[in-house]
DNA sequence: AACCCTACCTAACAAATGTTAGGTAGGAAG
DNA sequence: CTTCCTACCTAACATTTGTTAGGTAGGGTT
């Protein structure tokens, strides 16, 4: 099928979240028991849900350790049981972004070497999937990708430091995708890295003016975008 | 001195930025009377040039009015000489950015209604002329211009207020000079808009990635997006 | 029963925040 | 010399900030 289209927020790629960090033991413990203790992992993810929101239209700084308690219905010192800092549940909104996007390229890799795409007759098709997948990031996993996008220029260093590595892997990712396509033939642009680069600003921008629930799909969104990119639309 | 390059930041469009606020009196008086006073005005832009970059790079929740104090070299305390507010500070930042753009894209009209630009033959090179200058409000003036593209986002709805209406009108001029290239028949796709935005954020996205003194100038990135833009790589 | 653990609360802490009131040095104007 | 204005300073204010220490209710286990 296409990206991950309506799971819930909740669901998705949870478990793997927290990486370092955190005190110590949490989850990990008795797998598969018939209905999971509700609490748990889920009250983090309440956390971050409401954190990720209130961060993506504030901002880091300007969002509070009172302003997410308050979203969530604990207060403020409560937060401190599931997260160890400010910046640890930041840090975990901005990986949770990441994970999301890489999750939905690699699916759609997948999907590639298992032969849904006919490598020499649809290279544009392939670019509209990976499109698509990133865009299907962006919108159908609220807060945490947009966030993302939006809130990492003005992370703080020790934020960064963190990040920048994810980052940097999903951009190979990319990077490699474009290789792939301008060896094969299939892609002829003078300046290949800005070529991707400046796809990838436009794909991003879609977050602060395309509405989903608009007269245009995603699907056209994406369909927009890619053919605008291949074919282009100079005719002087 | 460091920020911008070549033009002066303190000429430009200085006077009218305060708009409403401020106190009283300030400026208005005795003009062209040789040596100008090197205050007055001076002041307000190495306060707002200092500001802009602090904002640039930590976001305007996190950089506080000491941040900006000691920067400029003054105590916080003496910042309110000179704005009312911290957010008359943003604010004034924000617009001289819009500002900065609107001037470029209007000089680039100018040229075109002087014949500059050969209508039927060079739709493409219009095109590049406001890429171009676009461009260069984002890398040539400094702090400003690419705070109001990283920071708009988040700023609070007070400053959002102030600014909305001349964004939109930017973005109206934008729209306008695409209407006519598509109208013209120069220009052929199918989501106008879409086109524009997805252009749009594609060079806005430049200030994070694109180091002006690397081995391409900025020239040339605005001949590479627009070719991409205009021309197109799709082969298959 | 006793025990423990999870999830929360209250209350407070020091530090940092935007902002204000009042003072002072110095130059210009009378 | 006095007066006034500009540009700054000091010192404080009330609030908000991230964070911590210690307490408590309740369910699970033994």
């Amino acid at each position: 099928m296409t990206t991950m289209t309506s799971p819930p927020a909740t669901a998705s790629a949870a478990p793997a979240a927290s990486s370092a960090a955190s005190s110590g033991s949490s989850a990990a413990s008795l797998p598969a028991a018939g209905t999971q203790p509700p609490e748990a992992v889920e009250a983090r993810v309440r956390i971050l849900d409401n954190a990720a929101r209130l961060i993506l239209d504030k901002g880091f700084a300007a969002t509070s350790m009172r302003d997410i308690a308050s979203a969530v219905g604990i207060k403020a010192g409560s937060l401190y049981h599931h997260f160890a800092s400010k910046e640890e549940i930041f840090t975990a909104i901005l990986e949770r972004g990441i994970d999301v996007m890489v999750t939905a390229f690699e699916s759609v890799e997948n999907d590639d070497r298992a032969g849904a795409f006919d490598g020499a007759t649809s290279a544009e098709a392939l670019l509209r999937a990976h499109v698509r997948a990133h865009l299907g990031s962006l919108f159908e996993f609220g807060p945490y990708t947009a966030a993302h996008v939006t809130t990492f220029h003005n992370a703080p260093d020790s934020v960064h430091e963190i990040i920048v590595p994810r980052r940097d892997s999903y951009e190979a990712m990319w990077a490699a995708l474009f290789d792939r396509l301008q060896a094969q033939g299939s892609l002829r642009v003078d300046h290949l890295s800005i070529a991707r680069l400046v796809l990838f600003g436009g794909m991003n921008s879609t977050i602060e003016w395309f509405d989903p629930a608009g007269p245009l799909s995603l699907d056209d969104l994406a369909d927009t975008i890619v053919s605008q990119f291949w074919h282009a639309g100079g005719h002087a």
